[in-house]
DNA sequence: ACGAGTGAATTGTTGAACAATCCTGCCACG
DNA sequence: CGTGGCAGGATTGTTCAACAATTCACTCGT
């Protein structure tokens, strides 16, 4: 399913790249980004008249975009107050890594036969991590590091579930920007995202997947430490 | 988590039910309603103007709406063509089979010391489907049934898995509705519900898994067999 | 039968207007 | 000092009207 039996099922996913047209999902696209780059910091206010100036877009317009956003969960809209960026409570992160672990290790522990071109997008993300952190561009690290559970996700071969965990790790980005310090964070994960790589590759994907939970353990204790 | 520790927490699950308010998702419960009852067949077009005048809101208004709507993928937004009640493809049944799959069965076997809410939640289903079958209302075996499936995908104990589930089945019900009998094919199904609440009930939470992951391939083929 | 072109209909977007609601600061009162 | 109204301003909710952009259906000529 990674490689279309005919060219009109590789024309049909580029579909979405033409009509890109709609204002109001550009206007999203820009709030989007500006959210994962932590641009916006959680709990900010966004004025209807302030932002519509400031992207000299019409309030319509505008709200629109607020709407796509707040289903998406990175907003949140309270009546007659306006939208805000939205702040994590701790029920929520437990709440994500709940979901990570039905997707990720769900994914991982049915799968079989998977395409190579999956299993390479996973080793690819880790090999991304590891060349990041010799870096020291530890940025480059967390995002390498959601495109290694994002590829994990992906071995269900599933649309839906790809995008679930899309905007599942874009909400998670909203707690990760509260972190002051990213590299003692993401770092200890490198070593285990191989050793999960791994495992998948060679087709071990029940204990892949034991892996795959005792890290979500971790990691969400640890987010959960910082409160 | 199902009998909060404090009035606090009680009353701000209670919250959704005030600000009720907007008329955009007024409108758009309307339109659900519609949708999931069958009225609007899939592949209907909703023109902005017909259904601005029919409900008396604005186009703005009912734009909004139509957002909300789109983003719980019961509608789709051709750009510059208008709204249309959306048409599962199969490979739409497919995919949604397979994110049931990894939620339900997921949520089931991972569960461990549930709450006996929740477990009894399953059981009023499994009774609630025999006594509508009883009655040869067929309708109320289907919703019975769904609401089989959002209990044991409850089990998780995570409201974004209920979320997820309740839109699924809301997707799914599009497609039911194109299928003419809906005696033979909820039917067969009330057996199998009462094995899987049984097993539940007793704790054998693999053993449920295995007889889930079987129902949803059985429910799957059938599904697909009617095109 | 086929392609180009024309015009009506629909959607995309804007701006302005008004109602409804919330927030702030002020003041009186206990 | 704290509490409870009570304006007034600011912001959101909703509607309306207008115009630009695009699609659709139809005609016409070849």
């Amino acid at each position: 399913m990674d490689t279309p039996d005919t060219w009109e099922e590789l024309l049909t996913s580029d579909r979405p790249l033409l009509d890109r047209a709609s204002t109001a999902e550009r206007v999203a696209d820009v709030l989007r980004r500006r959210l994962l780059e932590g641009d916006l910091p959680p709990g900010t206010r966004l004025s209807e008249e302030n932002a519509g100036r400031a992207l000299a877009v019409s309030r319509n317009t505008l709200r629109e975009a607020f709407r796509l956003l707040v289903h998406e969960r990175l907003l949140v809209h309270e009546f007659h107050r306006g939208v805000f960026v939205r702040v994590l409570s701790v029920t929520d992160v437990v709440d994500l890594y709940r979901i990570r672990r039905l997707l990720e290790c769900g994914a991982v522990r049915a799968a079989q036969q998977v395409p190579r071109s999956r299993v390479e997008a996973v080793e690819r993300a880790v090999e991304e991590g590891e060349r990041s952190a010799a870096q020291h561009s530890w940025r480059e690290v967390g995002t390498a590091n959601m495109r290694f559970h994002q590829a994990l996700a992906a071995l269900a071969g599933s649309p839906r579930v790809d995008e679930t965990m899309r905007q599942l790790l874009a909400e998670l980005r909203l707690a990760f920007h509260a972190m002051p310090r990213m590299r003692e964070f993401h770092q200890p994960y490198l070593a285990r995202n191989r050793e999960i790589a791994e495992l998948v590759a060679r087709g071990e994907y029940a204990a892949a997947g034991d892996r795959l939970d005792e890290y979500l353990d971790v990691a969400e204790q640890q987010l959960l430490a910082e409160h």
